[in-house]
DNA sequence: ATGTAAATGCGAATTATTCGCAATTAAGGA
DNA sequence: TCCTTAATTGCGAATAATTCGCATTTACAT
């Protein structure tokens, strides 16, 4: 599968070979990635790149809804993962092997009006995390 | 209200000034704070304290489950806020002024259950918050 | 082919947090 | 109460993650 179809273009972004290999290493890894991460893969690709141009390609690719932040409890850095149009997921991580794993299921769009009405409040988005341990790990 | 119900000895740490102060302020904080606002705000209020204090603090009571982090997408500090014997709650966010406010609605338990059946995974705990805009700031 | 704004590289700066170590202090027992 | 000692604190330096300034390079519209 390849993702050369996210169009620059059209986000007013200028096509370039950094950006491109920052956008293949996210849609193929099995897991967000962090900058340091999506930097050194690349490095060990021969790529050249910058660690600040792989911060501020993730920077602006975020604010252009191409990428998405994940920031988890158990690490100070932030990674991040592909949109896919209008879809949205959450992640299960487990507490001992951390691994990441994404699920689709979401219950909160009857709990969104809820909220919205009790509180008074515009739910745009929201974002859930399940902690815990997967099946390699428990019991640990 | 005051909150020196925190039994320090219990959790098999000593009582000290800088302790009681730092859960003082969290106690009576309306919103989770960070490491730093807890440090200026008690020497604001003439405390004598280090800020390598309050996060040595800060750490270890959130192991001993005094406390809770709160990590926000918004910011890259990290905020904190007192435990409730076994509640826990989830959070809204002002994407507009920041604000946080606290709700005590949780709908996830069946979702849980759910999600431990389908990926073979214990759920320890989770995390969930709404984005959005708040009765001031909407629309915006 | 060329001009120009956008993007990149590079090193320094910033922000949030942690660490090492010496000085201080809480708490239990003599 | 005084002593002992381990826990806690203060302080400055170190680290980790990220951002910034600025000079150079590059994509792409004309």
């Amino acid at each position: 599968m390849d993702h050369n179809h996210v169009s620059f273009k059209e986000k007013g972004l200028k096509k370039t070979k950094q950006r491109n290999e920052i956008v293949e290493m996210i849609a193929h890894a099995k897991q967000p990635l962090s900058a340091e991460e999506i930097y050194h893969k690349l490095i060990k690709l021969k790529i050249v790149i910058n660690l600040s141009t792989v911060y501020r390609t993730i920077e602006t690719l975020v604010s252009k809804g191409v990428l998405a932040k994940v920031n988890l409890d158990n690490e100070a850095k932030n990674r991040y993962e592909l949109v896919d149009g209008d879809d949205h997921h959450h992640h299960l991580i487990c507490l001992s092997c951390n691994k990441i794993v994404s699920i689709e299921l979401c219950p909160l769009d009857a709990f969104e009006s809820q909220v919205a009405k009790t509180y008074d409040f515009v739910v745009k988005k929201h974002k859930l995390e399940l902690y815990g341990y997967c099946n390699k790990c428990y019991p640990h």
